[in-house]
DNA sequence: GGGACTTCCATAAGTTGGTGATATAAAAAT
DNA sequence: ATTTTTATATCACCAACTTATGGAAGTCCC
């Protein structure tokens, strides 16, 4: 399939998008999470983003360490570890958005009006098989 | 911009279709450059990949210890080291394609027809905004 | 209510793939 | 013939994972 290729392609492009930010790829993730759905429970986070249950409690870790989100506790599981984003955070999330945008968008601008049509015309196909891809593992 | 959301979300859905294979994200598109555009010199592959020259260094040789490819010299200019794919690293790049294509296959049938249609619309253009990407480096 | 599993999180130890600083040898320049 | 530049390699270090394991809080079950 051309499909496949051209994702891979596109994925290498991707990467190269991102990655001297302060934040790692999951870091971003799970933060960006964190704003969009609340709270949540260490345990509800580390499958979700695709690491093992150690990596999130480093994650959490290193985000607490840094201000970006803080450990809170569920005063019904004293087991659980409660996860909630701060106004750093926030920030942080806020300020890596915008980089993307402004890379990106300087980008697109140059690209024929065709083109940038077409893009804007798949990415809710393309979200749909993003939504498909967390259902199933692919294998 | 809608976009760079869009971008981010499939960027980590794409994350998740890699992970598992025997090669790094690097090696990988440094074997098909490879594979592409015929053998290089090791400082004519480290800035397209977007690493340094000491990871390149050792990347080649991983892939060198892995019998992927292969180190020699160019007999005019005696620093220079100059990388070829050898036939395993054909396979393991053939391999790695065709894996990735029957997973998204099997996830792009499941998708609407129109869906697949906005998709299959938008690969040149992102392939057009690929090529973008490496001539600019994105802040 | 007192064990026996189970769930949730943390810790330990090891691996991978990167980084910057620096060394060395070959080529080019002055 | 020096000096400078270029192409690799090496070194010490680090970030972000992994698996295996430990311990504490909850649940189940007579």
């Amino acid at each position: 399939m051309a499909i496949a290729g051209g994702f891979e392609r596109f994925y290498e492009v991707l990467r190269r998008l991102t990655p001297r930010s302060e934040l790692s790829l999951t870091a971003a993730s799970t933060l960006r999470r964190l704003e969009r759905s609340g709270p949540h429970r260490l345990c509800e986070l580390h499958a979700p983003e695709g690491v093992s249950q150690p990596a999130m409690t480093q994650l959490i870790t290193r985000l607490e360490k840094e201000g970006l989100a803080a450990r809170g506790s569920d005063p019904d599981d004293g087991r659980a570890v409660v996860v909630t984003i701060t106004d750093a955070g926030r920030d942080a999330v806020a300020r890596r958005r915008e980089g993307r945008t402004r890379a990106l968008s300087a980008l697109l601008e140059q690209l024929p009006a065709e083109d940038h049509a077409a893009i804007v015309a798949a990415l809710p196909a393309l979200e749909r098989l993003g939504d498909l891809m967390v259902e199933q593992p692919p294998a």
